[in-house]
DNA sequence: CCCCCCAGTGTAATCGATTCCACTTTGTTC
DNA sequence: GAACAAAGTGGAATCGATTACACTGGGGGG
C-alpha cells in the first residue's frame, strides 16, 4: 500500500549513510563494520526493501539480463530450448527476457528494438529475418548475439550454436539408402533459412554421392508456421510414383505431416518409411514409434548461455559450436519392399 | 563500437535542448514546432538513438512490462499459454519477462524477488508454492497479480483466470458413467494445488451423486514434475480388480501415463477407456485418437493480460474469470464391458 | 495600445541506485 | 612519539531519461 522503501529509507532507519547501505548490498565493494552491517540488514528486513533494478542498471550496464528471441514457443523444440536456457541462466544468476517473433520479420525487428532499449547483456536468438541490418545495429550498441539453430549471413561477430544440419540430413538419408529406398520424399524449411538450406543440400549431396537420381518433385521446402506440412505430405503421397520413404526435416511441420499420413491409407512402415526431425515424447508413443533425429537441447542451451555471457567485452570473431544430433532408430523405418 | 548515443547527444546534434527531444520522443507531452521535430527525428535516425528503458523506468514506474511466472514451459499447455500471452501483450505494447519455477517453491521465491526488484506492472502466474507470504509482499509493493489455472489461498487482491476444474472433472466422470463404467481410475495433481483438489472433489462428488461406490485405491494424486505418471498408471492397471476406465487429469503426466498404457497389454478402448486433460495435437494422432478435455489457452491469455493491465491503480477485491473447458469426444472411450 | 494567453523552448530538479574521493579514527611501525 | 597505513564512513557526482516551471515573443481581444 505505502510506497516501497528506497535506499535512503534504509539508511535513515539504520542511522547511517546511503553509501554504506550500498556497500552492504554489494558485498565486497568496500569495508563495513560488522555491527553496522547488522543494523543495515535489520533495517532492510523490516522495511522489506528491494533495490530497484532500473536504478542499478542505469549506473552500470546490465550483464545481468539476457534476451531470448525465439520463433515460436509452441514448437516443442523451442520450448525445451527455452526451458533449458532459463534454467541454465538462472544457475548463473542471470535473468531472461523471452520474446517471440512468430516467424514474422516485422515482429522480430520490434523485439530487437525492445532488447536494444533495455541494453541487455546478450541476446540468444533463432533469427527469422534475413535482414542483417537490424542485427548489426544491435551489435553496434554493444550487445552480443548468439544464434541458435539458425543464423543470419553477413552478421559476423555473432556466435553460433547449432547441430550439424548438413551431417544430420546425410545420416538420415544414408539410413534410408542403406535400407534400399531410392525414392525419398524430403520436407524441410524454406531455403532462405540456414537450416532449411543446409539440410536440403546435405540430402541432395548424399543422393548424388550414392549415384541415386534426384527428383525435384520429391523436395518440399515449406514455411515453419502455418499448415503446409499437411499439403506437402499429401502431394508427395499422391505423386504418380510416390516415394517409399519420407524425411520430415522441418521440425515445426512434423505433427501436420504425420497427421496427414495417418489419415491416408498408407501404412507405416509397410508402405512408407518415416524419419522425423523432432525430439518429443510423443514420437515414441506413436504407432509405430518413430525414427527420429534428436537435437540435444540441454547441451545447446548450456553453450548458448556460456557464449552469451563470455563474449561480453570480447571482440573476437564469431565462434561456432557444433553439436552432434542423435539419430534414434525406432520402428517407422524398414527395408524397402 | 562507440558508446551508444544519449538524449544529450541527440539534443546537441539537433541544436536544441533535451527537454524538446524528450517531447518528440513522448508525443503529446508538450508542443514542438514542426521544423524542430523534423531536425530531432533526423538526429535520432543518424545517431541510431534508442531511449534507455532503465532510465525511463526510473522516473515513472513501468506499466510497460509484465512478468510471466510459469511452472514449466516444456508442458505444452503452458507453452501455448506463454505464446498467447506474449502475443496478446505485445499487441498492447507491453513486454513480457518470462520466468519458470520448475515446480520448485524456492525457485519461485527467487523469481518473485526478481520481479519485485524490477517493479513490473503486473505478474501473471501459475503458482507453485502454497506460501502466501511472498505473494503478499509483492502485492504490497504495488504489483498486481493474476493467477492462471491455479491459485494460492489466502491471497485475495489477486485476480484469477481458470477453467472450471470442478465442472470439467464432473463432465469427464459423467461421460464415463454414462458409458457404463463404474471402476474409474483418476490421476490428478497434488491435493495441495487448487487444480488437483478441485478436480478430485468434482470427480468424487459426481460418483457420490450417481450412487457409485468410491474406491480410494483408484485415486492417484501425484506431482506435476517427475515420472510418477508411469508408476501411478501401472499400479492402477495391476490392481486385483483393475479399472475399466482412467481419467488423467494431471496435464503434465499425460504423456507418461499414456506411454505406460501403451507398453502394457491393455487395449484402448477395448479393455480400457481413456480421457486425458490435455490440449495437444498429438492426442489426435495417437491410436486410438484420445478423448480430451481442452483448456482454451488463447482465451485465458487474453483475459489474463487484460486483468493484469487493468488492475493497475485499482484496489478492489479479487475478480475471477471462469472459462469453459471444451470436452472433445474421440475414439478412446467406449461402452463398458 | 495594453494585456493576456499560448506556442515554443530551456533550466534544473528528480527518480534510486553506485562509486570516487575525502575525511576521521584507530592501530602499527620505526 | 611521530608518521603512516588501513578501516570505516559520508558527501556529492553520476547514470539517462522525464517533467515542473520559468521564460520569450507574437497574435488577438478589449
Amino acid at each position: 500500500m505505502s510506497k516501497p522503501a528506497t535506499i535512503r529509507d534504509v539508511a535513515a532507519a539504520a542511522g547511517i549513510s546511503i553509501a554504506v547501505v550500498s556497500r552492504v548490498l554489494n558485498d565486497g565493494s568496500g569495508p563495513v563494520a560488522p555491527a553496522t552491517r547488522q543494523r543495515v540488514m535489520k533495517a532492510i528486513e523490516e522495511l522489506s526493501y528491494r533495490p530497484r533494478t532500473a536504478a542499478r542498471e542505469l549506473k552500470s550496464g546490465p550483464t545481468t539480463t539476457l534476451g531470448l528471441l525465439l520463433a515460436d514457443v509452441t514448437n516443442p523444440f523451442f520450448a525445451r530450448l527455452a526451458d533449458s536456457i532459463v534454467r541454465e541462466a538462472r544457475s548463473r544468476g542471470v535473468h531472461v527476457i523471452l520474446m517471440t517473433t512468430q516467424e514474422d520479420a516485422r515482429l522480430e525487428e520490434d523485439a530487437l528494438d525492445t532488447l536494444a532499449a533495455r541494453r541487455v547483456g546478450g541476446v540468444i536468438a533463432t533469427p527469422t529475418s534475413t535482414n542483417a541490418e537490424s542485427w548489426l545495429r544491435l551489435i553496434d550498441l554493444g550487445t552480443n548475439i548468439v544464434f541458435v539453430d539458425r543464423y543470419v549471413e553477413g552478421v559476423s561477430r555473432a556466435d553460433l550454436v547449432s547441430i550439424d544440419n548438413d551431417r544430420s540430413a546425410r545420416e538420415a538419408t544414408e539410413h534410408l539408402l542403406d535400407l534400399g529406398h531410392t525414392r525419398i520424399g524430403f520436407i524441410s524449411g524454406p531455403l532462405s533459412t540456414t537450416t532449411g538450406r543446409a539440410r536440403t543440400e546435405g540430402h541432395l549431396a548424399t543422393l548424388a554421392e550414392r549415384g541415386v537420381a534426384t527428383d525435384p518433385q520429391l523436395l518440399r521446402n515449406i514455411p515453419f508456421r502455418g499448415d503446409q506440412g499437411a499439403d506437402a505430405t499429401g502431394s508427395l503421397l499422391n505423386l504418380p510414383t510416390p516415394p517409399t520413404a519420407i524425411i520430415v526435416a522441418n521440425t515445426a511441420q512434423v505433427a501436420a505431416s504425420v497427421r496427414r499420413i495417418r489419415q491416408s491409407s498408407v501404412r507405416v512402415p509397410e508402405d512408407l518409411s518415416l524419419i522425423v526431425f523432432d525430439d518429443n515424447p510423443w514420437t515414441e508413443l506413436f504407432t509405430p514409434s518413430l525414427t527420429i533425429m534428436r537435437q540435444p537441447t540441454t547441451l545447446m542451451a548450456a553453450h548458448s548461455v556460456d557464449l552469451a555471457l563470455q563474449r561480453i567485452g570480447d571482440d573476437s570473431e564469431r565462434r561456432t559450436i557444433v553439436i552432434e544430433a542423435e539419430f534414434v532408430v525406432r520402428s517407422s523405418t524398414r527395408t524397402a519392399g
